[in-house]
DNA sequence: CCAAAACTGTGTCCTTCGGATACAGATTAC
DNA sequence: GTAATCTGTATCCGAAGGACACAGTTTTGG
């Protein structure tokens, strides 16, 4: 199943301690030039600028004044990079107040985390699929998992709870990258009205939605929306929890 | 900005139209071996096997037993072949009844959206990030718009809606794909409960609800849970828009 | 009926990508 | 000092997407 490499360790074993425990400095040979970090920094700057799909192994060194084949000493593959850019620019989980109301905890740490997709923007593409999760990427789900301490909530549904904020945040980031100055409604997808016309009579409702979302100002307002609609959902099921 | 062919057509252009317009029999020459739906359905069966990686032109065109070039007297390219292949594999939408409450529609709406997405996991992959949608994509919108026909909501608001259960079927079908057999909450991640080993301390809020929610059945259970409180946060407000 | 036009599928070539391997130079431990 | 260890490099490979020219096939117009 899992390929073994020469030192009997799988792949994923070898992802676990490179993102779990940062190796050690060598004790003999000459001093590395480069550090993981440094790393995953000139990676994030290449998909920040060109997108996930301008980060191959080739540029990332260049950026780094380096061959293609020196950052193979540090990084197993593109696979693990990527997964060290993904902790990287996920970056540490928020530090909230956590004497405050759950809602506004997990209404915080949402809008915080939909920041750090906003800024790389890649990071969604990137965190598809089943895959090792890091210390950054952990963290921020047992923060939100402590929001809901107070609660009466099952440990199935606080993790569902998060899974579902994350999935909003992701889902909204998605659609608001690349057109940055539009409103997320207005450019769900590139010429959705351009579509549209012409075909009014097949898609009515879609079409007046579209026109009277038009008008709609609004940063941001998807998420507003979703996130209330959520932690008002989240909210009933709490006070009914709360009451004997 | 858009690369422009030599027709003068630009790539997305043509990629509506590939969409919208399925192109009309030549009048003239050789009988084509072969349709878009045809190539559409080879490259569906590639990724429903070995997933969207191992969808390469050669591969496709292997399964049909043409070179990987005839391919491309077809599908102006591997993006154009995926998108076709995410039209075909979403599929029609979903006949609801219209005179049920705006509830069941979209639960049922979203339970079929789920059905599709893990019957052809890699589409939750290939549907990542600003692109053109296609008819049957559109329909799907379409017709959870056209549930919430009834309610007061402003359109931008039904808008929001469709997307906030997108965004949690998309989310919740990519957890499970490629662990068809136990509950999501227990391999959301592989090996979530063996990375908290040896960490108790720093995770102490995951791990317990970890714990607590393997005890939990289930399947599908995240899916039911999300599904429930974001129709109830949308119900709350729908009945405060009814009541002047 | 026949030639020109239009179209299909194929073979060949190019570039880019991820990655394996072998090697030369640097550094440290014994 | 010498052996062990480690770094960065150069070279090579297979697989991928795609460009292009070509030969064969069918229809249209004279």
């Amino acid at each position: 199943m899992d390929p073994v490499d020469a030192t009997g360790a799988t792949q994923r074993q070898r992802l676990v301690d490179l993102l779990w425990q940062p190796p050690s400095p060598p004790r003999r040979g000459p001093r590395p030039t480069l550090t993981l970090a440094v790393i995953a920094q000139a990676g994030i700057a290449v998909a920040d600028a060109d997108g996930l799909g301008a980060v191959t192994m080739q540029r990332v060194a260049e950026s780094l004044d380096v061959t293609k084949m020196a950052l193979y000493r540090y990084v197993p593959g593109k696979t693990e990079l990527v997964a060290l850019m993904i902790e990287a620019g996920i970056g540490e989980p928020p530090t909230l107040p956590a004497d405050a109301p759950w809602r506004d905890q997990l209404d915080a740490w949402a809008r915080q985390m939909y920041d750090r997709f906003r800024r790389h923007p890649w990071a969604v593409a990137a965190t598809v699929g089943v895959r090792v999760l890091g210390p950054h990427e952990l963290g921020w789900m047992e923060r939100a998992i402590a929001a809901l301490d107070g609660t009466r909530l099952h440990g199935g549904e606080k993790l569902d709870v998060a899974v579902l904020l994350v999935g909003h945040v992701r889902n909204l980031a998605q659609q608001v990258a690349g057109i940055p100055t539009e409103t997320p409604e207005q450019a769900m997808a590139p010429g959705l009205s351009e579509l549209l016309r012409g075909r009014e009579q097949r898609f009515p409702a879609l079409l007046e939605a579209v026109a009277s979302a038009a008008v709609q100002d609004g940063r941001d307002q998807a998420l507003d929306f979703g996130l209330a609609r959520i932690l008002d959902g989240v909210q009933l099921l709490v006070t009914e929890r709360a009451r004997p």
